[in-house]
DNA sequence: ATGCTTGGATAGTGACACTGTCCGATGAAG
DNA sequence: CTTCATCGGACAGTGTCACTATCCAAGCAT
């Protein structure tokens, strides 16, 4: 199909479509003349993705483009591949060593992973952009004065191990290591929204149900 | 405190505090003269929060606005000015009506609220942002294929329900109902980051234990 | 032959969250 | 009383992000 077939299916505009092309998001359609590309259903099934990632998931194109070449990478092996998602999250940059909040933060999630029995990482100080995004997000927490030590923490931490499991079952429903692969993605990012809209749900029924 | 140690105190820059400022996200210091002002320990607090909605949280400005309008809105009674912070979501726009992938959605969602014995909220057809936002998200995953339906969606639900519980009996520690507002903003928002990284970092652990 | 469409290149847009610079007034030091 | 750094306020400027508008020459359809 052509890049205005291209765009009317996915209802994404063609100047869009251009843009995501220009920035490597998209593989080039087969060039069929001078001035013609041709496009197929796999184009149309990445730009689908690729639109939810962004749109829905709120993932910035530069991680998008991270997150769909490690997808693709052959040269990795399945669960390295798997991991990809993971970490083109807004990284958030380093954390601020002298500050007693970022210090504690670090202490009650430490805790934690150990009361969980999570193994950190890759390393011992190489902390994942989700490990450093929590400890920022307890640290604020701290700040403010709540109540965010391994206690509290808790509850979240089975329930996340809770969801693990529900994910990569879903996962591993898909029959191809490549389809695996993007299930991870999709789904690793697109049920977050579904999951803090729950919980926003959740709060307003509860709220409603105790006053 | 002056301008410049309420900068020190909260780690804002003094040009990001009078931005604050002009955008009403913080109440005026107390004049003291022409050209000085006063703030006190609350305008601390108050900047800290806005700060780790706005960095932590990634709540925009207007929103941040809005949220801290309503929560000081003496009119509104507790159980609606709890629900201030949900409200204030990026709304993400209106569904779009023909799209076969929304009406499933909005089908599946529908049903999983009844499963689940959640009313609905204000009114028939006046959805919350959570609510649009949960269909917008389910939409997504429906149009790239992915099971979702309101069976896979139910553990989710349920899940979020436990989290409305422990949330909650958080916000009732407050002793002053100011307190309780307060706190369901900032335990609303700051525990979403949580919740995601635990889940991405359960992601990791349980795919390691996979493979 | 003609006129509309296509894909590519490049520059521009608007929202967002700050940030830099200037200013006159002021408070503190000598 | 003078000097001088500092203060708060106003306003324009910056960088980023995700597009979007415009232009162009080369085709394709009639």
């Amino acid at each position: 199909m052509r890049l205005a077939e291209l765009s009317e299916r996915s209802g994404v505009s063609t100047a869009t479509i251009k843009y995501y092309l220009r920035e490597g998001l998209l593989q080039p359609g087969r060039r069929v003349s001078a001035t013609q590309a041709e496009y197929g259903e796999d184009h149309l099934r990445r730009l689908r993705l690729v639109r939810a990632l962004i749109q829905i998931g709120g993932v910035p194109v530069a991680s998008a483009r991270e997150v769909i070449a490690a997808a693709e990478d052959e040269s990795l092996d399945h669960h390295l591949r798997l991991g990809a998602a993971t970490r083109a999250l807004p990284s958030a940059g380093a954390l601020a060593e002298d500050d007693p909040a970022v210090e504690t933060a670090r202490r009650s999630v430490g805790a934690l992973l150990e009361r969980l029995g999570w193994s950190c990482g890759p390393g011992p100080d190489v902390l994942g952009p989700a490990h450093r995004r929590l400890i920022d997000s307890v640290a604020a927490l701290v700040r403010l004065g709540y109540p965010c030590d391994t206690e509290q923490l808790l509850p979240y931490g089975r329930l996340a191990a809770q969801l693990a499991v529900t994910d990569l079952d879903m996962v591993e429903e898909q029959p191809t290591p490549a389809g695996q692969i993007e299930a991870a993605v999709a789904l690793t990012v697109l049920y977050e929204p579904v999951l803090l809209s729950l919980r926003r749900m959740a709060h307003a029924q509860e709220s409603a149900r105790r006053f």
